[in-house]
DNA sequence: GTCCTATCTTGACTGGATCAAGAATACCGG
DNA sequence: CCGGTATTCTTGATCCAGTCAAGATAGGAC
């Protein structure tokens, strides 16, 4: 009993190659969707199931390594889990994600007015706008 | 020309039974799904094509009439927009959603410090946490 | 080295959403 | 009130990100 609950404990978060080169990965590509993450993992360790990556992407995102956001329209991104809260700036003409500070501090809106009784823990804010480069080139509007 | 430019620009918006009763059904549903709109939409005019119902909240949408949000995790849904700036709250544990007023103001956080050069017209918040139901009874955690 | 089980491979499947072609209908002018 | 026209709706197929399931592989504790 004790000795299978231990061994369960530490094996909570494997080190295997995969799993380095899907951090690799994520790392090479800010907000990478998983496709992206798939083929540069295959880049670095050769055959890899796609299978593989969704687990693995998983894993780390609930062990805290990594971010995952979807914003609306799009796949599911992937980012390193950092320390601070920053968001994300969307163009809605093609799609660029950059990332953006909150202005509002640490905990940005985190204090609702009306919080209905919900306990909150975060606040997933996107910004909705256009990007430098569609500023200059408006995409053909048909 | 200026006859069928005139017919186009008129018929932005055309009224037809769908489109008022897909309306009727979001507002009888605040933040339904597609399903539960097809649904309801059913129930009031009989039988409506699903594909009908996706191109109703699409021109809504569009038109400004409704607004559409996403949560990571979740399908499409849809609210009647209204001139506030609300923002969503969801439960990590059951998915319940409640409005929630920001704190922050009119047009919360989107003074970015650091806006990359983004024009930005929106921030899209959703305020993740524990609805009152799952703080009282917590879910199996399995 | 051995064992246990988490992880990976393989392959099928799900389901929300989109695409396409033709029929129906809202709205305009007359 | 009627016809013309483009939009909207119906029908039916298709797409694809993501999940499920069963068996093979391999990390890591001892």
């Amino acid at each position: 009993m004790t000795v299978r609950e231990q061994a369960r404990r530490s094996a909570a978060l494997r080190v295997t190659r995969p799993r380095l080169a899907v951090l690799a990965a994520v790392a090479d590509h800010p907000h990478a969707d998983t496709d992206t993450i798939l083929t540069a993992t295959r880049q670095s360790l050769g055959e890899v199931s796609h299978q593989a990556v969704y687990d693995v992407l998983k894993a780390l995102t609930n062990a805290g390594l990594l971010r995952r956001f979807e914003p609306s329209g799009s796949v599911a991104r992937y980012e390193l889990r950092v320390g601070d809260n920053h968001h994300h700036a969307v163009c809605r003409s093609c799609g660029a994600i950059a990332d953006v500070d909150c202005a509002v501090g640490q905990t940005p809106c985190l204090a609702a007015d009306n919080d209905q009784g919900f306990v909150l823990d975060e606040a997933e804010v996107i910004y909705w706008g256009r990007c430098p480069t569609c500023l200059i080139t408006p995409p053909d509007p048909q």
